[in-house]
DNA sequence: CTTTTTGCAAATGATTTGCATTAAC
DNA sequence: GTTAATGCAAATCATTTGCAAAAAG
């Protein structure tokens, strides 16, 4: 079997595009985290990995999210609370954030944000997305 | 002289409104986050606090800070990295944050958010409000 | 062969919890 | 008077660091 699906090669791409090395650990959480659905935490990509790979550790797991943020594939949801999130870069979507709970949401929508993006250009910033975050209670929390 | 500007008459009755007590250190907080400037960590608002309060802890700092967001006071920014923002509530304005080093912009515009808080309270959401976080790279952290 | 990445153990940093005391209402 | 909030110490949780061994290019 061809263990190389165009995902696969795609990551790859990427990866040595950033100046990155090719391991089967950062291919093993690309693959976790775009597999597990949308925002998944460091910890939940251990428990994926560790399937598939023997030792892998949670200090691996974390250089090998940030060398999948800094290449493109993936993203660092921003929630705030508890554990970091990340998501697969995909489609664009937004997020409802809990601020009890911490829990976070998807949102499909579509928000004019070009003109923000080049504000923060303009300022010398150098953006790769926005997210809208929608910020409130969630269903549960709602009763006190 | 009068210890009471119209700013904290505001501040006892959101927090009376939110079923909360109105004590000198949830009023030193509020004041911390709204003169300190933009977005500020816990830290911060304590240093600022204990100059005129004295035996404030930081678990108050903290405790003051979840009564206030939930009154509406104050708002938790949606930054991701370190510790945890906060600003006072006041007019629209969005983030730039930073992936590398964390640090957080604000960036004055006007976005069209009001469909999105629609969509959320559609999904059985309670949102408060919503802000665009903008992620790239800040300008000292592009050149690698 | 050279340099990056991994894996482990330990350190750090932020936030939370437990509990007795104090202050609001 | 009752009940919630504070202050302190200690616990917990997420993330990072240091360093020797292994793997990538």
């Amino acid at each position: 079997m061809n263990s190389d699906s165009p995902r696969t090669e795609e990551a790859v791409a990427a990866l040595r595009a950033g100046g990155y090395r090719v391991t089967p650990q950062r291919l093993a959480v690309h693959e976790a985290v775009r597999d597990l659905g949308q925002h998944v935490s460091a910890d939940e990509v251990l428990g994926a990995v560790s399937g598939r790979l023997p030792n892998v550790s949670l200090p691996t797991v974390y250089a090998a999210l940030e060398a999948l943020e800094d290449a493109g594939l993936v993203r660092r949801v921003a929630a705030g609370r508890g554990a970091a999130l990340y998501d697969a870069q995909s489609a664009e979507h937004h997020h409802l954030v809990c601020r009890r709970c911490g829990s976070v949401e998807d949102l499909d929508a579509t928000v004019a944000l070009d003109e923000i993006l080049e504000m923060g250009e303009r300022r010398g910033f150098a953006p790769d997305d926005a997210e809208v975050v929608v910020r409130g209670l969630c269903e549960r929390c709602q009763d006190r």
